[in-house]
DNA sequence: TTGAAAGCGCTAACAG
DNA sequence: CTGTTAGCGCTTTCAA
């Protein structure tokens, strides 16, 4: 048989439809013997709702879109899980969506989310294309943006401040004496988190007086091998250097793997800070240093923003979350 | 503006809802013209169909629910990726959601996926208790299980066999000429993926004339704190020992980094065989050797499964995938 | 080749 | 306090 319907229900207590929907809503309108009746056929019948036809008709569904470059990386889900869990807090079903980093499959996805009717969608990590913004400008539903912004379109994103944060791990290491720095940076076409990194680094480098040098600083795309390959460049061909620092965790790690295999000893003979702080960069050993994005909580952020805006909020204001400098063993004190 | 709805499109191209409807899937029973009327119309109004009104005849949402137990561990996420990739390969959305382990929240997932009349349900990771299963049948939609099976209900399942793997590991330490192993398990009271891994190092101890001794194994949780506690009381309490297998690779690299943290050099004097191939194995140092579960293709596996179950085939076999040794630094050849 | 109409399961006036 | 009814946007007979 199929599943009990309201209209089951109905007949079952002996009412009407509508008074159903009353007790099952808590309104007002019923008396306290209809309510039992009503309660007691739907745990007989084992009722449960149907949120298709309800979402038919409230025009909601109670379900978000989020898109991810790639869920099984470490960094994507830990922003996802942070999103998942105030989302399900406030009674909202989370569709994922696994890009990766590929335009037509985000189309699709965003296509597939418009259909579905989703009340808002969240956009990690990644640019927000002209023809993203037109399908979701298309679905009429709230945006949020995480680990990206948008210069062109007015969206509320959360983010930490890159410049600031990569100044920061550079300045770390000028502090800690070092004077020769090199640098692994990301995708150098990333407006968003490849250049402000580098510039971060570079302007730390000028303002203590200590030379920006081009031969000096590795490009890779944010992932291990990129970072493996880019270290092994930099210890063949770059001047000399003391400290690294890596534009993303998995670069630190693959660096420190380089270096680690050529029998470089860290931080003794080597110090590396990276950026992200992934939960396993506190497990490798030694324990990276590095800079810290609270991924969970701009997941939850975003989340939380969101909801607020598919529940009739008109403006939510963008959030520049602040990094912190977790000090583990990669990097040691110059004498 | 309300988005443009179907009977938009009719009247738009000045023909019945019933005609659009057939064009937009391809059934016949138009002439050319009015095809090329329709299509203009909805291209015009960029009319997007409703899934949710579909879904609401159709009873099918071309959407299903995975449960994992924690979506940022890299575990959970790496078998997400692979049953997300498949589904949308074949046009349905996964909901993720995180159970944290919590059987409240896991009852409230089922329940709502239910009431979004989700056409399936992947099941990952942990015991699927009596209450799960009563909701699940309750929903009356295919389920099927990922790295966990039910001895109770039979209900398909992609799984490797643990026990063999755990002696398979065992095994390659013993023929590497150790003859002092110790074993960091999982949950003792999982009968699932904790009892199997120990039987089967049990079994390959006593297969090759080695004697099993229970002082020589240490409880964690698979996480990798509990990794480096275990540890800690092996290397202090239990009988010397010269190798180690960790029934995860979190719990790995945390013993890891406690033989590190204590002088002992990997693998010359201590050798350490892992569990799962997580992606970050490979990227400490020395890169763990471990036994590999092909988590993405379980993932994608189910995924199949589960999608020919929904679209009507009777029965789907449960599958034992292999599990594969992979050699990296860890552990070294005695002499 | 086409259209009218019933109905999916539910909510929300509106009328008693 | 309660029931009737008109849709929500779509698919699908059934007639024409």
């Amino acid at each position: 048989m199929n599943p009990p319907t309201i209209k089951d229900v109905a007949k079952a207590s002996g009412v009407s439809v509508a008074t159903v929907s009353r007790v099952l809503h808590n309104l007002s309108g019923y008396s306290d013997k209809t309510k039992q009746k009503v309660l007691q056929a739907v745990e007989e019948l084992g009722y449960q709702p149907n949120a298709i036809a309800r979402g038919l008709i409230n025009k909601r569904t109670q379900t978000i879109g989020v898109l991810v470059p790639d869920v099984s990386s470490s960094f994507s889900s830990e922003i996802l899980h942070g999103i998942e869990q105030v989302a399900n807090d406030k009674g909202f079903s989370v569709i994922m969506c696994n890009t990766d980093e590929d335009g037509k499959r985000t189309l699709k996805y965003l296509q597939v989310l418009g259909e579905k009717q989703v009340d808002g969608v969240i956009f990690t990590s990644g640019s927000l294309e002209d023809e993203y913004y037109k399908l979701l400008k298309q679905m009429r539903v709230p945006v949020v943006l995480v680990n990206t912004l948008s210069h062109k379109h007015a969206i509320p994103y959360v983010k930490v401040d890159d410049r600031q944060a990569s100044y920061h791990a550079t300045e770390y290491l000028i502090r800690k004496g070092h004077r020769d720095i090199a640098m692994i940076c990301g995708t150098i076409t990333d407006a968003i988190a490849g250049v402000p990194r580098l510039e971060g680094y570079r302007q730390a480098l000028e303002d203590h007086g200590l030379e920006y040098m081009e031969s000096r600083v590795g490009y890779g795309n944010f992932r291990l091998d990129m970072g493996r390959e880019a270290m092994k460049l930099l210890l063949d061909e770059a001047p000399p250097f003391t400290a690294l620092f890596a534009a993303s965790d998995e670069m630190a790690i693959g660096a420190m793997g380089v270096a680690l295999e050529r029998g470089l000893k860290i931080p003794e003979e080597m110090s590396i800070i990276g950026y992200d702080d992934l939960v396993f960069s506190r497990m490798v050993f030694p324990p990276l240093t590095t800079i810290h994005q609270p991924l969970p909580m701009m997941g939850r952020m975003a989340s939380e923003m969101l909801i607020q805006l598919i529940e009739g909020t008109d403006q939510v204001s963008s959030s520049i979350v602040s990094h912190q400098l977790i000090e583990r063993q990669t990097v040691r004190q110059m004498p």
